[in-house]
DNA sequence: ATATGTGAAGGCATTCACAGCC
DNA sequence: GGCTGTGAATGCCTTCACATAT
């Protein structure tokens, strides 16, 4: 700890794992709810609690963020609150822009959280031409044409696909070569981009595929009757208190 | 156990690793692909270009499945498709509800890579009573009070909450009486379930928060050419905070 | 007395690099 | 020669357990 006064964040934020960043929100957004209700102060073990995750994991995020909280108390919400939302960099706007607007990209669009912290849709982009000008979600859709123009001029560096597979990898490019240097991916498809440009992915198919291997497994406890030599379970596995933790998972991809 | 070569046949079913199951479905969109072009066989570099991740990854992950490709060749995609399906159980058929039919429910019926691989759309639920009856993608929207019977009569193991944040704890609840044990939630909730039940979770506002902690570094970066050296101070971005704040503007709000 | 902050230990996951087989 | 399969090395993340601070 050495420096027993003065955080120095911005030296700080250059170490902080993946793993813990991916957790920020988290923290974050029960922090949130804690404020609303007027609660002033919460220790580890209960924020833990409700973000789902283990204390002592939570005492080591926050450690990377600097010594917020106090010894024999706890940390104090408000504060809490609003330096990981600095970190997370929500004390700024960012405008984003959301390409296909078919039945996901209307969701999106109208999906509420997006404007309550830090987000805002500046604008939806379509490549169907007799979608322009209607209003989704209060906001007119512009045609493909505008894609570039509208990245320039309202500086967005944050762009949502939300396109069929393939057209996904195009948008993308036109994206990055318009500015953006953050993906948000919906398509069912993997992008390339330059180094440089961040890429997170969200896939419906893949994330029931996962959890489908466990229900298999879980199923597969009795009757192993099928093709292939699939042996039968030697060791069973008792059921220990599984960590379960809501967490035992990746997050869904990491930046390519 | 590490002296000799235990030798074993590909009969490791058991310990495949979270971050490999992860990535099989990925794998199999890649090699469908393949499938679909008719390209016999492929090799681990190629194959892991076309998913996006590196070879030796790619290699050790399929260790854990067995040994299923040639020396000096490489992998025959019509044997590696069945074997990864298998895998994950994808060579049953999976009924899946969703729960809660608004835009973003409506754009996962519509979602065509549901069905086209081991998943079947055997219900659409919402508590809204007007919405009863009505067709969403080609099935009729049934009402909350049916949950438990449909997921009975149906057997359905894995249910999809895309319900407002308020909502999803209940309706979890009740699917999990009900007897379903894997869970992809789209609401911005931690949801608590007993052991044995999957939750996995697909949250939007998240990956926008993870995306602006990076969009926000880079930022910061652009200004400070050199690392290491004692950056100009003015030439941050970054507020200065260091003191309980007498706050300024905590952008209060949050989803649902 | 109580709860944080953190070295140290332990577990996983990724990458390396080469032996083994075609 | 070419490419897979895999021990070994490396690095990251989580968990433990306790010194430290209020």
């Amino acid at each position: 700890m050495a420096t027993g006064r003065t955080h120095r964040p911005a030296t700080r934020s250059r170490g902080i794992p993946e793993a813990t960043v991916a957790r920020l929100p988290l923290y974050l957004r029960a922090l949130t709810a804690l404020s609303e209700r007027s609660v002033p102060t919460v220790s580890s073990e209960e924020l833990a609690a409700a973000a789902g995750v283990n204390s002592a994991k939570l005492r080591k995020d926050f450690s990377y963020l600097g010594s917020y909280g106090t010894r024999g108390v706890g940390y104090d919400v408000e504060y809490l609150v609003y330096q990981i939302s600095r970190e997370l960099g929500l004390t700024q706007d960012w405008p984003v822009v959301i390409v296909g607007i078919g039945n996901l990209g209307a969701a999106l669009a109208n999906y509420g959280g997006f404007a309550s912290r830090g987000f805002r849709v500046a604008a939806l982009i379509d490549a169907d031409p007799g979608m322009a000008g209607k209003p989704v979600a209060g906001i007119p859709v512009q045609h493909t044409d505008e894609l570039e123009k509208i990245i320039q001029d309202d500086g967005v560096s944050i762009g949502v696909i939300a396109t069929p597979a393939g057209a996904a990898q195009q948008v993308c490019d036109r994206l990055v070569a318009a500015g953006v240097t953050s993906i948000l991916n919906f398509a069912p498809t993997v992008l390339n981009v330059p180094e440089g440009v961040d890429v997170r992915k969200v896939d419906l198919s893949i994330e029931l595929q996962i959890l489908a291997f466990h229900e298999q497994r879980k199923a597969g406890e009795e009757a192993a009757g099928d093709a292939g030599a699939v042996p039968p379970v030697a060791a069973r596995k008792q059921q220990p208190a599984t960590d379960q933790g809501p967490d035992g998972d990746v997050p869904a991809v990491m930046p390519a």
